[in-house]
DNA sequence: ATACAACTTGGAGTTGACTCTAAGTCAAGT
DNA sequence: ACTTGACTTAGAGTCAACTCCAAGTTGTAT
C-alpha cells in the first residue's frame, strides 16, 4: 500500500507519516526496489494502533517506548503491560475532564438558548456565570 | 485571594494564570493599591470555567473570542451560544476516540496480562496486534 | 528598618508535534 | 524520450500554549 493509501485510510499527512517513521512511532516501512514505501500489512496494523492511541492522546514519546520495548522481544511484556495501563490512567483522567467540560457546557448552553428567547441570562449559580 | 491561592485552587501556575490575563482568556484582574493581584469572587468565577474549558481541549482563541463576545453585551446571546456549541462539539468527537483507544487498550492490556502469565502473546485479531 | 519571600512587567525561550522546503529520484502515460 | 506527478531525504520552520528570565517593587516578619 502506498503512502498516499495510508494516508486517506487513517486521516493523516504523508509528513506526519514519515516523522512517525522517523523517530520511531512505526517500524522502518517495506520499500519497492526504488525506494518508495509500500507498507505490508504489518506495518499498517502499526499506523492503526499507533494512529489511535496518538488521536486519544498519547504521547509520542510513549509510543516510541512501547516500539522500543516491543523490538526487545519477550522478556518486555510486563513494561509493555506497565506502559499500556499508565497509558490507560491518563486517558481515563482526560475523560473525565471531559465529562466536566460537557456538563458545564450543557448547563451554559442551555442557560444560553433560554437567554435568546427571553432576552435575558439567568444564572442558578453564579460561580458557572461568565 | 492572591493568584497563589488561585494557582492552588485550580491547579495551575501563576504565569498561566498571566498569560491568560494577558491574552484576554480572563478579564484584567483586580489589583491592591500595590498593583498586586487580588482575585474578586468574579475574576476566580471567570478562572473556574476558563480553566474547566481548557483542561477539556477547549483551545485559547475560542476562550477570548467567548470573552470578547462576553464583553460586547447582550447582543452576543447567539454568538456565544453558537460558540459554545462549536467547542461541544469538538468535545464530543474528541470523547469518541478516546473511547475507541481505551476500547483497544483494554484489550491489549488483558492479552499483555494473559501473556505475562502463559508468556505467550496470543492476539484473536492480527490488526489489532503490534 | 531590614531582610526576604512573593509579587510585578515586558519580552524571550521552550516544548511537543508536526509541517514545510529544496533538491533530487521514481513511475506511469503519451 | 519526455513530461507529469508522486515519491524520496535532510533539515529547517511553524504553531499553540505555555514557561522562563531579568530587573525591579511590595508586603510581612523579625
Amino acid at each position: 500500500m502506498t503512502i498516499k493509501e495510508v494516508c486517506e485510510k487513517f486521516n493523516i499527512t504523508a509528513d506526519t507519516l514519515r516523522y512517525y517513521e522517523r523517530v520511531g512511532v512505526i517500524p522502518e516501512v517495506h520499500r519497492t526496489a526504488g525506494g518508495i514505501r509500500d507498507f505490508t500489512e504489518e506495518d499498517i496494523g502499526w499506523v492503526k494502533t499507533m494512529t489511535c492511541f496518538r488521536s486519544a492522546g498519547v504521547p509520542v514519546e510513549m509510543l516510541i517506548e512501547y516500539r522500543r520495548l516491543f523490538e526487545l522481544g519477550d522478556d518486555t511484556f510486563i513494561a509493555r503491560c506497565n506502559l499500556l495501563k499508565e497509558a490507560r490512567e491518563k486517558i481515563l483522567e482526560e475523560k473525565k475532564r471531559y465529562d466536566d467540560a460537557l456538563k458545564k457546557l450543557n448547563y451554559k448552553i442551555a442557560k444560553y438558548e433560554e437567554a435568546c428567547q427571553t432576552g435575558v441570562l439567568n444564572w442558578d449559580d453564579e460561580t458557572l456565570a461568565k
